[in-house]
DNA sequence: TGTTGTCCGTACAACGTTGTACAAAATTGT
DNA sequence: ACAATTTTGTACAACGTTGTACGGACAACA
């Protein structure tokens, strides 16, 4: 319709004259600062409130706080992240923060926090980081920093937030040998620069110890890529395991579509166990048993951690959640 | 390790002073504006390159263009949106904007529209809007803007990308009758403020009285939540259909596991068709027929068109996408 | 009535860029 | 050698906030 009119932004000040008082006045009803009358207060947010007028987040971030935090994301196809994303939103909800999202896809996870800082977001969430110890306490450094999927107990200038992933790694070993499996192979991420991955492969091979299953522990590692997961998968099977324990659900519904195509029945020929317990899991045709390491609940303690620390906390703190196994037909007792 | 260091943002005012020249000249070099010469130039990007300085976002956003564009995702649970994620990143690969995304989960629409603008964004890409005409202009009065997945063609002020869905449907419905299927049911979704579904439907009828078959339309319409998508897929099964098209993928998903409690076989007893050839499609356990409408092409595209709106077309364009079907043995002709 | 505080509201200097206006220097033409 | 022109670099006023400094009004106390 319009061609090119110029859309004034309201600002401060169109606020102020429509109040009738100095634009310092409506900053200060915005900071909720003290010294102003309650009078004055309301005829402001009476102004503000008639105006439309929100403020700009580009000159707040030039001065103080942008009430914006950032999440950054390692991918968008794991739907696990969206239980992330939800625990997050919920935490934001009664508070006056914002949020946006990086995804790594083809960018770099150092660009897009590089990007955010720019921006002068308030603090940053990193979800399944991949960056090392000394470059995180370098983000540290510059703004408040909660990493979700990284193993770092030791951080002190960030907080994180993890499942325990040892604890999945012996929970699926101990279930499967509980089912009478005793071939049970793990398999894992080719590349993982966080520590999530090496927690679970070493849950994993110390329950198969204690199990007295030391002879049968076999890792194999592929890269994110299905071509490389049905190779890996195909050669697992053909080693006879009993079972296989995946480091994530996608991956364990690729082994099972391996498995079906090689004319294998699950949980017959070969068990599956999954992690993440994601939605694609509870579907009759997968009815795949999977670790649930709430993602939710994952995203809420981050959120929070990161509005304490934005409000000034500076004692680190390192939350752990516990996983909890949701059975399945595949892993069920062989008839 | 450090406790509370001041840790000093790098400026264009260093940049100046480390390479000898004014803040001015070092803008210039950074706006590759008119009459630097190729010395000053050079030894200002020295100076950039070893001090490691990146602009401020926030201050860039104050006066002219921030080189950052936003995409607002609708959710982060169908991975068809990864897949036009990507595009928008390959169009952006050789350019110099960066992407930040905003994910409609609890906030709304309308509130990250708000607070991308607040931001001082480029441009948007807006993807599965379920905004109006109107709220559509007025964002588009703001800034560059590119709709993907809502279908305006007459949208005079803003740029849309968008599958042919009417040719979805039509193209569903013919390969289910190719395959010898009559009573052919489509599973839509009930509230759907974007205009995409509405089209499936509408192509869906038109092929099915093409077909001859305008007394077996039966349009099912469940919410998105999985408790209703299985009582909605209960009832299509109870009335016998021979085949359902779901709106997509996982929805399609969901009919085939309701379908396999109840002990039903596919496609024997019912074959479904999805939308969006999302990766779940390919698993032998789904191995679900769906229509391709490229992710990667369609955020490809919207990139493409923002860009050029960016810099500077005025008059609209709407792109449209040939849908594609992918068969697979959950539409196999009946033995 | 003068003095001392409180309270409320205003003025104004940042913040880090962009882009326009202008001065100085270099080049050209005569 | 001097004016005219072009090229190169600098100065500075925005942009919309925040937060500190300050002034004026009014009440309380002597």
């Amino acid at each position: 319709m319009t061609r090119k009119s110029p859309p004034k932004r309201i600002t401060i000040h169109d606020v102020a004259s429509d109040a009738g008082v100095s634009f310092s006045a409506v900053s200060k009803v915005l900071r909720d600062a003290y010294g102003v009358s309650d009078a004055l207060r309301a005829r402001v947010n009476e102004s503000i409130a008639k105006l439309g007028y929100t403020p700009n987040t580009a000159a707040r971030g030039m001065r103080g706080k942008t009430h914006v935090i950032g999440v950054i994301f390692p991918d968008m196809r794991n739907p696990y992240f969206a239980d992330v994303l939800s625990g997050i939103s919920a935490a934001l909800e009664r508070t006056t923060y914002q949020m946006v999202q990086g995804i790594v896809q083809h960018s770099t996870e150092a660009a897009l926090v590089q990007s955010m800082m720019n921006m002068q977001l308030d603090g940053l969430i990193i979800v399944g980081s991949i960056s090392t110890s000394e470059e995180l306490s370098g983000v540290a450094a510059r703004l408040p920093l909660v990493v979700d999927g990284h193993h770092l107990p030791n951080a002190t200038s960030f907080d994180t937030v993890n499942n325990d992933d040892a604890e999945s790694g012996r929970i699926a070993v101990r279930h499967l040998v509980e089912q009478g499996y005793r071939k049970i192979a793990m398999l894992s991420l080719e590349t993982h620069n966080g520590s999530v991955i090496e927690r679970r492969e070493a849950g994993y091979e110390e329950a198969m110890r204690a199990a007295g299953l030391g002879r049968h522990i076999e890792i194999a590692r592929a890269p994110q890529s299905l071509r490389d997961i049905q190779v890996v998968t195909q050669s697992l099977i053909e080693k006879r395991v009993e079972a296989i324990f995946c480091w994530t659900d996608y991956v364990a519904l690729e082994a099972m579509s391996v498995a079906g195509s090689l004319g294998l029945s699950i949980p017959r020929d070969v068990a599956i166990v999954g992690h993440d317990n994601t939605m694609y899991c509870g579907f009759e045709q997968n009815s795949l048993t999977s670790l649930d390491q709430s993602g939710e609940q994952s995203g809420l303690q981050a959120a929070r951690l990161l509005i304490e620390r934005i409000e000034g906390r500076q004692k680190a703190e390192h939350f752990l959640i516990h996983p909890r196994l949701v059975a399945r037909r595949s892993s069920a007792a062989p008839a």
